[in-house]
DNA sequence: AGGGGCTAACGGCCTAACCATTCTAGCGCG
DNA sequence: CGCGCTAGAATGGTTAGGCCGTTAGCCCCT
């Protein structure tokens, strides 16, 4: 617990004068481009600047905010870095308020993953949740454009594996597309923010063990009767099987 | 599907050179800063600079790169957006590599609800499917120091209801305690990411409904119990109660 | 032994200028 | 009248050099 500012234990030694040590508030500048940042972000966020609008250039920006170019444009790179802004050159250019999109927030995770915050069995599992989550919904939603997809997916990865250029990312396809039956953004947005490293745990699996065979396929075209038919229970098991082999192939252990 | 480089569906106008358009590489060099942002960060994914690693002074990195500073500080600006650096100033300063946090990933995911790429409803959702998936893993591993921080929680929020200081804040960290008593820092993360959107839309729909009553921290109660117990199927239920009110709060229906 | 001041290293910011790209207005020509 | 081309203006991209505030470490003096 902090103790308070003002509590001296060392009576032995007196606050020099009268005053308390509170009248001093914290002085610090910080960063000119970061309070920039905050006032365009909380713009955005206020919805008084919306996906479209156009930004002064620059140099107006320079005048109104009475900092220099560079410090502008250092607040700009942060915005763009975030996907709150589209910086356009050439004249009628100039900074544009856009919607960030889903794969800058899968970058991030991505990022999370190779740094080693966690590590694929933690992958592997969380994406054993989401796809279990996400099955009932697919069998209630999935439309004849959802299962028209997830098939063509399928059609590709027979036709890749006949000809022995398969790769993971096919089928991390499939599920993403399966997600995708769910009609629901936010849990497309997980799904494929768990696709790349999972893709990539797959591709280091694949020195040990085959990453997919005729089995694989022939559950995810199961999987797709099984919604269609809106059998959740049915559907739900397949992806247990089809999950937990996936799950034993990445901890190491190669029993396909 | 885009049509190969080389055809030219324009016959009339037949290329200048023999030469197939193919062996001249586009050209654009595009933004020398982010060209040094992708350096910086394919040295990070591959490993070779760890969270901890301190990178060259600006101005030593001008030298190694041959730009400006200002160069370099825009690049160094990227990577400190994305988590991936952090800056500091003085004698023995300079950008250290370091492991982005789960909350970087959280804002961005806030930044997509706000700017309406998917709505509340979606996120509550998505929370829906994940917490149903904490709940079996959670019997299973929460340990007592798991137990004690969601109890502890509890306590704070039946004080801080008593004195009507109850922010949304209190509920959302149960369920972030929930998930991290799973021990997979994936779903961790997962769960903290929804947690600062819903966090929002709870606090929007409060001006419809009370937030949180004694029905709500008492299920939060009995949720620990159950998970104690180990009983898997219990805490299921009750939380698919707790969540459905949630719901449909979010979604404008004062039930409770 | 300890405190205060000095110094070098480093990031934060500024100014002034030039380059590269892109759109547009206007002009000339058919 | 209309079409195409060109020059210029607007805008971002980059550079060089410099000044200032901050910090850690060192040394000297008490």
């Amino acid at each position: 617990m902090p103790k308070p500012f003002v509590a001296d234990e060392h009576p032995a030694r007196p606050a020099r004068s009268a005053a308390p040590a509170d009248i001093f508030s914290r002085v610090s500048a910080g960063r000119i481009s970061e309070v920039i940042v905050e006032q365009i972000r909380d713009l955005i966020r206020q919805g008084r600047l919306v996906p479209g609008s156009r930004l002064p250039a620059e140099r107006e920006l320079c005048d109104r905010f009475g900092v220099s170019r560079v410090t502008v444009r250092e607040a700009l790179r942060v915005l763009e870095a975030s996907g709150l802004v589209d910086i356009r050159i050439g004249v009628r250019g100039g900074p544009v308020v856009t919607a960030p999109s889903t794969d800058r927030v899968g970058e991030g995770i991505t990022d999370l993953v190779t740094m080693s915050v966690f590590s694929a069995v933690d992958v592997t599992e969380a994406r054993r949740v989401l796809e279990l989550g996400v099955i009932p919904l697919a069998c209630e939603r999935a439309d004849a454009a959802d299962l028209a997809a997830l098939t063509e997916v399928c059609d590709r990865t027979q036709e890749a594996l006949e000809q022995g250029t398969y790769r993971a990312d096919l089928s991390s396809e499939f599920h993403c597309l399966l997600a995708d039956a769910t009609h629901n953004k936010a849990i497309s947005m997980l799904a494929r923010s768990l696709r790349e490293p999972m893709a990539m745990s797959l591709d280091e699996a694949r020195t040990a063990a085959p990453i997919m065979g005729a089995k694989g396929l022939q559950e995810h075209r199961d999987l797709i009767e099984a919604i269609r038919a809106g059998e959740a229970d049915a559907a739900r098991s397949i992806m247990v099987d089809h999950l937990d082999r996936t799950a034993s192939r990445i901890a190491g252990d190669p029993t396909e």
